[in-house]
DNA sequence: ATAATTTATCTTGACGTCAAGATAACATGT
DNA sequence: ACATGTTATCTTGACGTCAAGATAAATTAT
């Protein structure tokens, strides 16, 4: 058998302890679970390097992607990055005060908003995600292509059977 | 092609934007970051039921599984949770409050100290373990036995390559 | 014995997040 | 026109988390 891992652990004990459950889902969630915590641990370690965190990273790269004029409303960053809409005001809020996007009305709607990047929001969203890139390739270079190839693969089905019901 | 998901959505913005850049790996690592944020809303829903949250049920279900007598250190618990010591005693504190948990004193090393399941603890968190696997099960039930054997494969191996480092 | 180091836990303060609701502007039906 | 509903954003308050450091007990070295 193959040697385990933190996982396989977890449900030994629940296989001893609670004999009348059937834990094995249990198996594949605990590992996306710990796996993501160690790549988001890892990554943010990145961001700060470049006096973001992954919360603003998040925003700042959602609006550099979008391409020019590198503008979206609150309305759109909050579709994209699967928050709330008072964390989504909280976020823009703390990266004006640091200068890197600013708060435009739209003339036809009143109720609606521009966030965009300043120049300086611009530069450093563009050097971070450079080293960002250069991160997740240190964390996945465990995998062969092959591997990799076969994981993706699985993932982008699992996550569209999620996100299409 | 394969019909693309939010990722592969955000792997053309980059490519688009930043041709200069190789994004392969952000398809892997945003689908694991997606997945694992889908999962945790819903299985919060589930602790939700129970008068828990997903730090909390974290706590109890850790000491549940430890068997008898479902009692364990901070410093065990910080080690099973990958939380920190500031967060643990917090964590700590809220369950006493709720009266799921009790501290008592190693009386052969004063600086240590048992944290123990109480009867309400027990029963909850039994309760709650169970409807959460349920939870769980609907939440795999997507994937084929052979998908999720493969993907769980992978996962293992992945997870171990982080984890032994 | 005594000092220095290590270990286990807790405290503090700042921050990111969410849920619920407030505010204000736009859209629709009568 | 006017009332009603909807949409976009922001506000508030509570909570979970972390980093850094404080406290106190045990261990090790001298």
């Amino acid at each position: 058998m193959d040697k385990v891992d933190k996982v396989d652990e977890i449900i030994e004990q629940w296989n001893r302890e609670r004999p009348d459950l059937d834990v094995n889902s249990m198996s594949l969630i605990g590992r996306f679970k710990r796996i993501t915590q160690h790549l988001t641990l890892e990554m943010a370690k990145t961001f700060t390097e470049y006096g973001l965190n992954p919360a603003n990273f998040d925003v700042l790269a959602t609006l550099r992607r979008a391409g020019p004029p590198y503008g979206l409303s609150p309305n759109d960053l909050i579709a994209s990055t699967m928050v709330t809409s008072g964390t989504m005001t909280n976020r823009i809020d703390q990266l004006i005060k640091g200068g890197l996007v600013e708060r435009t009305q739209n003339p036809n709607d009143r109720r609606s908003v521009l966030v965009s990047l300043t120049e300086t929001g611009f530069s450093i969203i563009d050097s971070a995600v450079t080293a960002h890139v250069a991160t997740q390739d240190r964390l996945t270079s465990s995998l062969s292509a092959d591997e990799y190839k076969n994981l993706n693969t699985l993932l982008k089905k699992y996550l569209k059977n999620i996100e299409d019901k």
